[in-house]
DNA sequence: TAATCACATTGATCTCGGTCAATAAAACGG
DNA sequence: CCGTTTTATTGACCGAGATCAATGTGATTA
């Protein structure tokens, strides 16, 4: 990745990378695995045009909420976002994590409001995608729908491995997931693949994958004594790959 | 609903409807639930002459499995499918429910190629969509463009409130919550939204809302002993809506 | 640098819902 | 219509993971 610098991966958040906010997307690192992939000069140029490269927002800063007016997507630049939604008593569920290249608010798109909230879990940029000029855009440019509609459907499938991770998996099975799951996206990103960073607390991954916090703890540490990963607070090192793998079910 | 006879509904089988296969959309009793929406007449007229109206296929019958070339689309005509996915161990995850008017295979656009498993729970049929067709189609017809982004958004917010529901919820309210989706999906159809007939086995809602068999089958019958619901068979009749919405949590 | 506070770990105990087992009741095929 | 198979119900028991509680550790502010 052009803006990796040479500190030692795990101890480097992907949000202090300088990703410069005014990168216009072609020269963009992101570009093969963001929304322009696929399209010509002359397309990619438009759209690069209704793109607004906000600032950046700080850790536990919201991107959006339930309360705000529906108007933009955004795709993250720099950092990364948890959303969240709510039940009537107050519970709450962290529907996702998202990196660099990805997109957040699709699921406002039917009732054109959004539906969950987004946070920061680290200083995170993104690039934001008011909705009106893209659909405008869209009309005469067929490549831009199918990469949206491709996008949509990417996260319905992510969803759907979740329903089958939540609904399906024991303790192990879900970190053990979890862990292989952030250690591919990691590598897609030009990151290594074995050493990272959770920037989310272990609440937020308890949360999300149905569990309690004391249990991911507990099953984090057990790993470490098994010699399959090595722990160093938010820092995690991957020792034995292909024993994750096995556990994941 | 036009089709709906005058049998009493809780006896009778959504797919038993006799929803004409060759009803061209215009016609078609289920059009404000389904993709046309929105479409001017020409257009329309368009769609229509893409879509393939299958014959019907029987209860346990494959409409497609991840085996199958990916190919088309489907919308349900009549009746009821559902959607499952494989963990590498053969345990599997009933993904989803679908009734008439819903989509089936959105999952697979963003590879191409089907990502889950599509079974008739009853006799079913459907209408095709090839996908070609349907985007050479959508390339001059932006208002189909925006109702498939809108159709994959919904069901993004469906599957983002079934992960709260998997991960947060009791067994009650894992019930609760479906019966009353249930209820809310047969009354948008028509239907009545207090009796019904479930299509899909004991074994198959304990799958899709991460339970055992026995424990669906126990809450049930203390719903009927608490007054809440009387249960025969697959027929079920909600005594106490209000109570119902209370339990979901 | 200490004080505060949020987050993380570890242990002890409890509970919801899973598993195992035994009927019962539908659905199905001949 | 009957015998067979599948699906559903009910009971007894158990265990994975939640909850409660105490302690440790790392961040943030003054």
């Amino acid at each position: 990745m052009a803006q990796m610098n040479n500190v030692t991966p795990l101890f480097k958040d992907m949000a202090k990378l300088e990703h410069d906010h005014r990168v216009a997307c072609q020269e963009c690192s992101l570009y093969r695995l963001c929304l322009p992939l696929g399209l010509h000069n002359e397309d990619l140029a438009q759209l690069d045009k209704i793109i607004q490269r906000s600032q950046s927002h700080k850790r536990g800063e919201a991107l959006f909420t339930t309360e705000h007016a529906f108007k933009s997507l955004y795709v993250v630049r720099s950092g990364s976002f948890k959303t969240t939604i709510s039940a009537t008593n107050g519970r709450d569920q962290v529907t996702g994590f998202y990196f660099p290249g990805e997109f957040i608010g699709l699921d406002a798109l039917y009732q054109e409001s959004y539906q969950s909230n987004a946070k920061a879990l680290e200083t995170s940029s993104v690039c934001e995608l008011p909705f009106d000029s893209l659909q405008e855009l869209g009309k005469g440019m067929p490549q831009l729908q199918i990469q949206l509609l491709s996008r949509l459907s990417k996260e319905l499938l992510g969803d759907k491995s979740l329903m089958l991770l939540l609904g399906k998996k024991t303790a192990d099975e879900k970190l053990a997931t979890f862990l292989l799951s952030f250690s591919k996206r990691f590598s897609d990103r030009g990151f290594s693949a074995t050493e990272f960073h959770l920037t989310m607390s272990r609440g937020d991954i308890a949360n999300h994958l149905g569990l309690a916090v004391e249990t991911v703890s507990r099953v984090f540490s057990r790993f470490q004594e098994e010699g399959l990963i090595t722990i160093l607070g938010k820092g995690i090192v991957l020792r034995d790959i292909a024993k994750i793998k096995g556990l994941c079910g």
